[in-house]
RNA sequence: ACCCAGAUAGUUCAGUGGUAGAACCUCUGACUCCAAAUCAGAUGGCGUGGGUUCAAUUCCUACUCUGGGUG
């Protein structure tokens, strides 16, 4: 039987060493589960593993797409699924390594299957929030999908503007491509393990770790990026790159701008462990406790 | 040393003679195709002593501390 062994945990908690010790372990490709390092340039900033550091191993989902364009949890999930059933033909182990969960859920679960959004109707839909606000909006949608505004949060722009696109696009509220979805069939076992790192430890290397990104060279790569696809590209919308554009556009100091980086990654961390917490399956380990995490997976990749 | 201003949540600030609010931080949570996105909730406070008053965080006063000015 096949394996796709998991390993999730916040942004610095010590996973690209630890997937590493795993694939040499089992001859296994790694493939990513980052929503930033998809992007080609976004390096430094998305602690990106560099190609001398990946001893040999494979690495998938990187460097896929150019920062100006769209990507999505869907569409890194479709991508993976057929990446995965091409692996496994060659390799009986394949990890997935990352911090965003919405990527893990789109592979370990899968998405309803939803319609094709009709191309400028997410730009229409943006455009008509900043200019009017979201009421207008959400009476479309209570108007259109009465179930859906009833269980909704009502305050979530990006919630009532999937479900307006969806409405739009398709002619059908967003409610009715719900619940309809069969349980994912997999040709491999799932096994999810998490790195837990104490929250003042990690919080410290946060800090240190975003000191050492802006000493490796992050805001030049942002200019590179900003050079090839414009500052207000999708890639530089990403937490970090975001304070450095507003830096270079003077709207923020250096000072602020690096404090701001610390405090948004932090909250982001908080973010990501509330997402992983919730998955009973997760199999925690801490950063040190690499060995421990080894033999948990051997003898569950036995059963 | 003297004069002035100030002292309210971890921080920056509002405010009231009937024991107080915001923002940010911190913590918790949500998440079905923009997710490193977006959103929700919770914890937490009137510098110290004395006085006036039915009642003081609020008024008076002393002290302490902070900032500014003069010397």
């Amino acid at each position: 039987m096949a394996h796709l062994i998991s390993i999730v945990g916040p942004t610095a908690a010590g996973k690209t060493a630890l997937s590493l010790k795993l694939a040499g372990g089992y001859a296994a490709p790694i493939v990513s589960a980052d929503s930033v390092q998809v992007y080609r340039g976004l390096d430094i900033g998305s602690g990106k593993i560099r190609p001398e550091e990946m001893q040999g191993v494979p690495h998938y989902l990187l460097d896929v797409r150019d920062p100006d364009t769209d990507f999505s949890a869907g569409e890194y999930g479709r991508t993976v699924d057929a990446l995965l059933e091409e692996l496994f033909a060659q390799h009986p182990v394949v990890l997935l390594v990352g911090g965003a969960g919405f990527y893990f859920q789109a592979v370990w679960e899968g998405f309803d299957e939803m319609p094709a959004i009709k191309p400028g109707v997410r730009e229409a839909l943006n455009a008509e929030w900043k200019a009017g606000g979201l009421a207008p909006l959400g009476e479309e949608l209570a108007a259109a999908d009465p179930a859906t505004w009833a269980t909704i949060d009502r305050n979530n722009p990006m919630r009532i503007l999937r479900a307006l696109e969806v409405w739009r696009s398709a002619g059908r509220p967003i409610s009715y491509y719900r619940g309809r979805r069969p349980p994912k069939l997999k040709s491999y076992t799932d096994l999810k393990v998490g790195i837990e790192v104490e929250r003042s430890i990690l919080y410290a290397r946060i800090e240190r770790r975003v000191e050492a990104m802006l000493a490796a060279g992050w805001l030049a790569e942002v200019e590179e990026v900003a050079r090839l696809h414009g500052l207000d590209c999708k890639g530089l919308q990403s937490l970090g790159y975001r304070e450095l554009v507003r830096y270079r556009r003077g709207e923020l100091t250096w000072e602020d701008a690096v404090a701001q980086i610390k405090q948004n990654t932090r909250r982001y961390a908080k973010r990501q462990m509330t997402w992983f917490r919730r998955d009973p399956a997760i199999r925690w380990f801490g950063a040190e406790d690499g060995a421990a995490l080894l033999d948990w997976v051997a003898v569950e990749m036995a059963k």
